[in-house]
Order: C-alpha cells, then sequence, then structure tokens
DNA sequence: AGTGATCCGCGAACCACAGATGGGT
DNA sequence: GCACCCATCTGTGGTTCGCGGATCA
C-alpha cells in the first residue's frame, strides 16, 4: 500500500502533511514547506506503515512500525500481548528541520537524508516539535499556540481567525489537538488525562460551566475531515459509550485535581454543525473514559483507540441571522467571549480571574437570567413563508397545487376531502 | 441468558410555492 | 454602475415512514 508523493508522485511519500493534505517524500516536503513562512508553519508527520493514508501518531518499538490510530487500535487493541507492546507517540514538526533534528526527534527513523537547504533552516526558524503545544492552549499560552512557531493546525487556525475577523491567536484548540495526541504518551507509565491546570474557578463555581453549551451559537465545522481527522461515523465513538452526558458528570472529579481546562467539544450533528460543550479534560475521548473508570487510573491505551479527533476547531457562527444581533449572544456572558474574539485564555495563576470582578458578577447574572428564560422553540426567520405555509392545503401532511383536492384545509379547520 | 415480537419516540422525507439569491445581458 | 430577466435555492408545516431502543413473552 506503499504511496507516492503527491508533489514529485515518483517517491514513496514518508511525510504526511495535515495542512495540506498531503504525502510527501522526505526532499519534497523541504521543497514544498520551504516556500514561505506560511508553508513552514504546516504540522506534519509520519505516515502510518500499516494503511499508507493516515497520518501516524505512535511507533510501535516491538514492531518498528508507525501506525495511525485506527492501526494502533487494531493492532494493539485486541490481543493482550499486543497491548503489552511498548510504544512511543510521534510528534509532529513544523518549519524545516534538518536531518539530524528530525533523527533526533524521530531516532526511530533511519531514511533521514543530509539536509542540503541550508537557507531553509535560517528562514522562519528550526524545527519546532509540538511538545506541550496545543493541549494546553486555552490555558497556559505560553505553551499553547500564541507562539506561531508552536503553531499545531494555523490553517484551522485561519479559518476561525478569518471567521471571527481577528487574528487574535484565540487558541481554541478544543478538540482533543493534534498535539494531544502528539504529546499524550502512549505506554502505560505516562499519565493520562491531564488537563492542564487553567480551568477558571471561579467561572465554574457559579455553575457557568455546568451546563454550558452555548446554545446560542452555532459553531460550525469547515471541513469536518480536517478538523476531526476522522469521518463522521467514526465520530459516533466518541460518545458512544456513555453517552454524551458524560462530558458533564466528571467535572468535579476533574476540578477536584484542578486540572481542567476550558475547552469545548463539538456535539457533530447530521450537517457538521457542532455545538460547544466544555469538556472536563483536554478531550472527550478522555472524559469518556475516565467514566468508564471511574477512581482508577486510566492507561492511556485505553482512550487513544477511542478515534481521538484531532485538529483545531474553526469556527463560524452560521446561526447568526439577520433578526439576531450581537447583544443576543453577549447576554450569554461566556458565550459572548467566543463572539468577541476575546481570546478565553486565563492567566495561570490561581488568584487570577478572566473577569474583573463586577463585570463577572454582571456576566453571570446575565447568563442565568438568560439561562432561565431561554427558549428552544423554532425559529422563523421568514414570517411570510410561514403564513404561506399555514394557509396551503395538504393531502397526507403534504402540500399540494392550487386546486387539487386535498383533504386538510387550515382555514376550514375541519378535514375536507 | 438469548431470541423474537411488539411498542414507542424521534427524526427525516415529502409536498407546493413565494421569496431570496446569483449569474448573465 | 444599474436595471432587468431568468434559473436555482431556501424555507415553511402536517403527516407518514423507517429506524433504533426499550419492554415483554
Amino acid at each position: 500500500m506503499s504511496h507516492l508523493c503527491d508533489f514529485c508522485g515518483e517517491k514513496r511519500s514518508v511525510i504526511y502533511c495535515r495542512s495540506d493534505a498531503a504525502a510527501l517524500c522526505l526532499s519534497c516536503d523541504r521543497i514544498v514547506h520551504s516556500a514561505n513562512a506560511l508553508s513552514r508553519r504546516h504540522s506534519r508527520t509520519l505516515f502510518c506503515d500499516r494503511c499508507s493514508t493516515q497520518p501516524a501518531f505512535v511507533r510501535c518499538i516491538e514492531e518498528s512500525v508507525s501506525l495511525c490510530q485506527n492501526c494502533d487500535w487494531n493492532e494493539h487493541g485486541g490481543s493482550a500481548v499486543a497491548k503489552g507492546h511498548k510504544r512511543e507517540t510521534i510528534n509532529c514538526y513544523i518549519g524545516c528541520p534538518s536531518a539530524a533534528e528530525l533523527s533526533r526527534m524521530w531516532p526511530f527513523f533511519k531514511e533521514f537524508p543530509p539536509t542540503e537547504d541550508a537557507d531553509c533552516e535560517q528562514g522562519l526558524g528550526l524545527m519546532t516539535i509540538d511538545e506541550n503545544s496545543v493541549t494546553n492552549c486555552w490555558g497556559h499560552p505560553e505553551n499553547g499556540i500564541s507562539g506561531a512557531g508552536k503553531l499545531n493546525n494555523p490553517g484551522a487556525l485561519d479559518k476561525f481567525d478569518s471567521l471571527v475577523g481577528s487574528s487574535s491567536g484565540l487558541a481554541i484548540c478544543s478538540m482533543p489537538c493534534t498535539a494531544d495526541l502528539v504529546t499524550g504518551s502512549v505506554d502505560s507509565t505516562t499519565p493520562k488525562l491531564s488537563c492542564p491546570g487553567t480551568k477558571d474557578s471561579e467561572l465554574c463555581k457559579d455553575g457557568l460551566c455546568d451546563d454550558f453549551n452555548l446554545d446560542d451559537v452555532d459553531l460550525t465545522f469547515q471541513n469536518y475531515e480536517e478538523l476531526f481527522g476522522l469521518s463522521h461515523n467514526q465520530t459516533g465513538h466518541l460518545f458512544d459509550d456513555h453517552g454524551i452526558d458524560v462530558i458533564f458528570d466528571p467535572w468535579d472529579t476533574c476540578a477536584a485535581n484542578s486540572n481542567c481546562q476550558d475547552e469545548f467539544v463539538g456535539e457533530a450533528s447530521s450537517e457538521g454543525q457542532v455545538k460547544p460543550m466544555p469538556t472536563t479534560c483536554s478531550n472527550a475521548v478522555s472524559a469518556d473514559s475516565v467514566m468508564s473508570n471511574p477512581g482508577q487510573n486510566v492507561d492511556s491505551s485505553m482512550f487513544l483507540p477511542a478515534r481521538q479527533a484531532h485538529s483545531c476547531l474553526s469556527f463560524s457562527f452560521s446561526g447568526l441571522t439577520g433578526e439576531s444581533n450581537a447583544r443576543d449572544y453577549q447576554d450569554c456572558g461566556v458565550s459572548s467571549m467566543l463572539l468577541m474574539s476575546e481570546p478565553p485564555v486565563f492567566p495561570a495563576g490561581p488568584e487570577s480571574s478572566m473577569l474583573p470582578t463586577a463585570s463577572r458578577d454582571s456576566a453571570v447574572m446575565r447568563y442565568k437570567e438568560k439561562k432561565k428564560t431561554r427558549k428552544f422553540e423554532k425559529k422563523i426567520r421568514y414570517a411570510s413563508r410561514k403564513a404561506m405555509a399555514d394557509v396551503r392545503r395538504r393531502v397526507k401532511g403534504r402540500f399540494v397545487k392550487a386546486g387539487e383536492a386535498y383533504d386538510y384545509d387550515p382555514l376550514a379547520k375541519t378535514r375536507s376531502c
């Protein structure tokens, strides 16, 4: 199943560029990603040795193969022997790393030709490995994508910025981002669902997090595959086991560990629209796993196969119509953070608060009021169409042409035929 | 415990048509 | 740039149907 380089079409592809969704050989990778500063930001990783279609995120030391999530699950999710295999995560990289740097990053990988493009390395900068970056992007700006060099999925973020209208660097890497996968160590010695300690305790104390679901704002993924890295069908696995409710339940548990961070996980609908929800931990799957093993140390191998979504979210506020206005959305205290494009990056210090006390209380008050009065009724966008539909005659509920026989006349209020 | 039948709830589909939208002249 | 024409798309509500989960024998 060897895959040829998408660029030259001759050599075997080794590198997968997530931003371009392209498979490249090493030399073409250098050529393509040394072209300009933006291309240097593309996050790349190895290809899966098994399927050769998905980016690898883990290296099985025993078998000396690089595996994507699915293949890892297939190979290591079944037999007890395979589960015991020691595995290493495969880091993504950006920039234009030299062979030596690649070798340092991937010591198992022996195919690096010497780097000849010295200029490239003098460009934007050397390779940056997404070590601790995006997992933490909300809570720890110093580790997040605030540093351009650590941008994990600049494409998705660019989309978000273009939609929101700023380049705020808002790090909504809510889904278990690439780096979540990359940085989460896979072997059993590594914990596990760390929710880097940035959950704003004040916010949650007021119940803002309890069932905060931004119901007023539609958030639409521009490209489902790109954003989640898995198909719609696969997405079902995210919540299969315990339902979406589990996402909320362990809030306290996680908070007790002071390891939570404010993140949003998408609830994918059939149309690809997603409503954001807070997750307690750094990825939804992790939360799922937590619930399935309350009080236990969770072997990360348990959640790894669960089709982690990766990549950052891009948002569009498609739900906004002409009948809406910004204030409607700002009324919901927390959601306004998104609308206003303010990066919800909380200072790391425990004493810090996201909002000044007064405005924060005000926001909380508004949120609670809105929560009480909010309605989930259908909104009519075109009253004239509703008026027409209301008086239109039907047969078995279906509209019929004017003049044809009908069995339901809304105006008559009685069935006729 | 496993299997099949039944019930129930939910969501998609269907229909016609006015109005919105976009491209071409 | 503006006006006009035309084709296409969108959204509206009541009913039906199919699917999946729950329950029971």
